[in-house]
DNA sequence: AAAGAAATAGAATTTATATTCTAAAAAATA
DNA sequence: TATTTTTTAGAATATAAATTCTATTTCTTT
């Protein structure tokens, strides 16, 4: 009689998705024992809580031991508490969806046609949108508007990649009848002394910064004049001249990325100022 | 002398919200070493991924050492990286709401707020960006491209509001060292005459059309140049050229045309191009 | 109520992870 | 360029967490 041993069940695939989670939980709930039971009720209640939490932490949260947590785990199918909790910590993450790893894939399928390239500018410039609801604080965005729209003229500075922004947004101005300064570099012209102390600048960089743009928001910032910056991240150089900063990350394909979220902030920021000028 | 030891200085304390730990790394980024900085703009990039990674994974993302992110977390005030990463979880309880409720949180509050207009803008762009895939024709887009790699020079005419895709479009190709010229039309100096047969143009326009735009269009089409016409619809005066023509239908959010779809359309001609005659 | 089976708590162990340390490289200074 | 200082990478260690194990308790069944 040599098959007396504890195997309970025919091990059961772990979930893969969440729903699979909570579904199979619903359906098995009723019958585990008492602690386990428990345990159930306090992550159905809490499941935002399993990817940042230890084993004890959760067991003490819903009052059990740790080994009923363990127990709990195997009973739904894993292994442990570790493969539980990646699944809840993959399911977090596809909330901000990792666009570099999808990419790749993407790419694995060849980049080769123009339609297919397009249709990858189109997905991360979407992302890129929709991230850019959550990147841009919109305490700041209120502020620099309340900036610009005080301002006597407003003075846009942007190179290379930054470029297009900023002839946007002169444009935006020129159209709405808001004195503004297009600061194209061209001839080498340095026209900071032009920039007054009640005036504004809207200064746009990203990473990699360009220096000149940066040297000239510090000659405008010594001046006196209010900056607002619209780059990727906090730790641009702009951070250090007190500016206003409106945060866009863009994602790129390949060595391009795109500009659809900084386009939108910047419009949407230029329409906003003009609007609250023609209020007062 | 008993005091050589290293403390290099008063050991600061460390920030109580996620608020305070930005504003630490926006000010003192500039003076990180390398690693160090190279970390602090993957933790600015990918912020959310901090409450469920661990060291290793952070150092991995990053491309540094784990004990980079170490002296990362020390400089910026914390006994380590556990303690950092006590501060990112308990920010991560009042979940980032995601896209679609922020838009809807959004738009309760009218129209008013420079922010709603984002999300207006945000949401126009999006749909534009779908509804591009529909209305840029695979094939024409194709012979763009083709057209676009044999030129020998590219030209590039658009104003106003198509300027700033022009100018994206300069930005890319000179990148990419693909010989293009931006006619930005400075001091009304007509370079038409520069447009020689082997050559290209992408013109842009949009209704209303420019017609300084049609006009040196024509212009080059007689010097029997090829046009590729970027445009809003099939009746664009750019159709009479015998151009091939991408269109692209831009939502409008007021009187303000979103140029999500546009740019988007424009840079994934221009790297396809690059791709193309790099290949030959 | 007694025997058997199942479930549990808590300690013991194993595994993973954070942290520290040191030699080497890079950068700064003279 | 030589010297000193800072910064880094990678291995070594310490710490914390997950997992397993076992004696005990609690339920079931007869």
């Amino acid at each position: 009689m040599p098959d007396t041993e504890s195997a309970p069940c025919p091990q059961t695939s772990p979930p893969e998705t969440i729903d699979a989670f909570f579904e199979r939980l619903g359906s098995t709930a009723e019958q585990l024992p008492k602690r386990l039971k428990q345990f159930a009720d306090f992550i159905a209640a809490n499941p935002d809580r399993v990817p940042v939490s230890t084993v004890a932490e959760l067991a003490e949260g819903a009052d059990v031991q740790p080994s009923a947590v363990m127990r709990f785990c195997q009973e739904m199918g894993f292994s442990g508490y570790s493969q539980m909790q990646k699944l809840f910590r993959s399911d977090y993450s596809q909330k901000w969806p990792d666009y570099t790893t999808r990419l790749a894939k993407l790419r694995e399928h060849g980049t080769e046609t123009p339609s297919a390239l397009l249709a990858e500018f189109v997905e991360v410039g979407r992302s890129s949108l929709e991230n850019l609801l959550t990147t841009v604080d919109p305490v700041a965005l209120q502020q620099a508007v309340d900036v610009l729209a005080r301002a006597e003229t407003i003075h846009m500075i942007g190179f290379r990649r930054a470029f297009p922004v900023t002839s946007y947004l002169a444009y935006a101005f020129e159209k709405m009848n808001v004195p503004a300064v297009l600061h194209s570099g061209i001839a080498n012209i340095n026209m900071e002394h032009l920039i007054r102390p009640n005036d504004a600048v809207i200064a746009v960089t990203f990473a990699p910064y360009s220096q000149i743009t940066i040297d000239m928001a510090t000659q405008a910032r010594s001046n006196g004049a209010d900056i607002v910056a619209i780059t990727d991240v906090v730790t641009s150089p702009l951070a250090r001249l007190k500016a206003i900063q409106l945060l866009v990350s863009e994602l790129d394909v390949g060595a391009f990325r795109a500009l659809s979220a900084t386009l939108s902030l910047a419009i949407a920021l230029a329409v906003s100022v003009g609007a609250q000028r023609n209020r007062i």
